[in-house]
DNA sequence: TTGGAATGTCAACAAGGCTGACATAAAGTT
DNA sequence: AACTTTATGTCAGCCTTGTTGACATTCCAA
């Protein structure tokens, strides 16, 4: 169980030691931590943690989108992403409207104010991904994304995939 | 700055439009999900949370660091990681000894219970990595790291490429 | 011996998770 | 029409894990 040589994995000849995966666990951790390195900056200028940038980011992502929705998405609970979306509503940067097809639903959608800071942000990330995936080459960027998708859990990778198809 | 079609990168004929980076920033979303998803389900049971984790994985990998390097490893305040060392000393999971050379630092091991608790969780977190990885393929697994590791800051990088020659 | 470094501890606070309970409106079902 | 379910919001209270600030102790080094 923790031999430390390496061995055949026997499907696809892959030589995977306890060690090389260590590193890649150690990899997310490290990477994660740069990853939102800019976006916790920009955040904390203006009194807003992690939680306020996801909501915002789809929101952006899936404009009139419901609460429910985001729930799933998030992973949550109601009264979190409530405290959340209720000081964005309140500051203005996103906008909760009765739904048309089913008015017990609420409609969420960023403002001009929120699309701005939603821009600040991803901007920001987006910078710090495109310096990796340039530094890294195509080829590299293609495995990246492969080992994420094979890495979350089943419902994520639903949502992950209806917003690939859908950008 | 937010025009959508794709644009030569100019230093290696990349092709990186603002939507392709976002989905590479979701996959990191989603997918660091999953990768904490199992231990944390385990450090629940016990009472513990990621935090306990992140200590328990450092001090595994580094016998014998001193507090001061596990601060700078985990990026928190001496007094987050004191509350979460304290504990993990009173549960006799990690050991703080004097240290032998500087009789300021401290010294800090893993316990047999420490070190069993450590094998629970990074078992669960190889297997998934492994499910990954085996699921990727070896290239992707390679070029996953490479953005991964161009992604850290400069300091993580540092602690990283540390760890893994010592490893 | 004095200054600074490494560590520990106390207190207070905030963000952002959680559960449980309850309210309301709208939609669906019988 | 009556009842149930769903979607949402809200209140209260709890926990973990982060923060700052203040202060004590120990001990190396100049």
């Amino acid at each position: 169980m923790s031999d430390t040589g390496p061995r055949p994995s026997g499907e696809n000849l892959l030589f995977l030691t306890d060690e090389q995966l260590s590193k890649g666990i150690e990899a997310m951790f490290f990477a994660y931590r740069g990853f939102t390195a800019d976006p916790d900056r920009i955040l904390a200028e203006k009194g807003y943690g992690r939680a306020h940038h996801r909501a915002i980011h789809f929101i952006n992502r899936s404009p009139g989108t419901t609460v429910n929705n985001l729930l799933s998405i998030l992973g949550v609970t109601k009264q979190s992403l409530n405290r959340v979306l209720r000081t964005l509503i309140e500051d203005g940067l996103v906008e909760s409207h009765v739904g048309s097809r089913d008015r017990r639903e609420r409609n969420l959608n960023l403002t001009d104010a929120g699309r701005h800071l939603e821009h600040e942000l991803s901007t920001a990330q987006r910078e710090r991904m495109r310096g990796a995936f340039r530094s890294a080459g195509p080829e590299a960027v293609s495995g990246f994304r492969m080992v994420l998708e094979a890495m979350m859990d089943g419902d994520m990778r639903r949502h992950y995939k209806r917003l690939k198809e859908s950008g």
